[in-house]
DNA sequence: ACCTGAACACCGTTCAAGT
DNA sequence: ACCTGAACACCGTTCAAGT
């Protein structure tokens, strides 16, 4: 995913890219499971098993998307207001893009969450609420604790049965860091 | 689902009941993709056709699955500690029982939980919020992100990549109930 | 009403072969 | 190195037929 090779073979047709662009517009048109390998490699024009040239297996090309979807997240700006605010703007920013692209969110959580900019929103994150008195330690926990808030919250607000919507976000949103800021040092 | 059919025909072999046990044995040994219409009518040794006379398709099979588990949760005895004891009784017993079984999670996330358990639970879930002072509209969303919690958590640490454990959940709940703490009226 | 055998349209993945 | 054709072992689901 990262290394760039510079002798191609007898014909480079494709790159990680276009086959991600292709399964993302699959999945945004046809539901979780419309991004199947074989449709994949359809609509860029290749037979099946091409697809293999260019990922391990099926699972890399999961872990490829939900690495895409973030790293369009990490490059939001959550302005210069207080802790909260800004916790809350990359929260909600978070919550947007998943909302966007909805049949990545059962490859989110049914995979590691361990690409690179997964990491990057993490510490992204955490810094409002190390800002906001949170002891290093808390910090972690409770970045995770708004990752675990923001994921579940979408998951069920895509899967249907919940009233959801942005109001209802809000509210959870704010009495998690309501619960946070309790737990913070007074500063 | 529900109801209780009196005439069989030439020959009734199989119940929902032992289906449902085959395919949450399938679920618990094998995984999340073990649990196929074909292997879990190996298991109860009918043809695979055969699991469509009890239910219309695999998306019944699943929800079934999912308020089998919930069905456990509900016989959950509280306690009679204070609301916030109460609620994290509630809480961390639906964790338990979810992590005994981490092939039903994707499905719970993937289907609606508008189950008759599933409704059950969250009466079960919203009465200590309310004894603790929430209003009612305040206790129905607050119900809802103790679900998105538990849901969120358990979803992260099945998939392996989180630091999870016993401790961050409690962690979590506990700040979760104190935001909502901070909502409650003083009463 | 319940079950079977056979089929259909799919999957992910592998292997041998071509360039 | 990259791609293809063919195959393997799977899916969920349907249909006609047997009892």
């Amino acid at each position: 995913m990262a290394e760039t090779r510079r002798k191609p073979g007898p014909r480079r047709t494709l790159t990680e890219q276009e086959i991600l662009d292709a399964a993302l517009a699959l999945l945004d048109t046809g539901g979780t499971g419309a991004a199947s390998i074989r449709r994949i490699a359809a609509a860029v024009g290749v037979a099946p098993n091409a697809v293999y040239t260019y990922f391990p297996d099926r699972a890399a090309v999961d872990r490829a998307l939900v690495d895409r979807i973030l790293a369009e997240v990490t490059e939001t700006d959550p302005g210069d207001g207080c802790w909260w605010g800004r916790a809350e703007a990359l929260a909600a920013d978070l919550r947007r893009h998943l909302i966007a692209h909805p049949g990545v969110i059962p490859l989110m959580l049914g995979g590691s969450m361990d690409g690179p900019h997964s990491l990057r929103l993490n510490e992204r994150l955490r810094e409002p609420l190390a800002a906001g008195g949170l002891d290093p330690a808390s910090a972690v926990r409770g970045t995770y604790l708004l990752m675990v808030f923001v994921l579940g919250s979408v998951a069920l607000e895509v899967a249907g049965g919940a009233p959801a919507g942005d109001e209802q976000f809000r509210w959870g949103l704010d009495r998690v860091l309501a619960g946070l800021a309790a737990e913070a040092k007074p500063n």
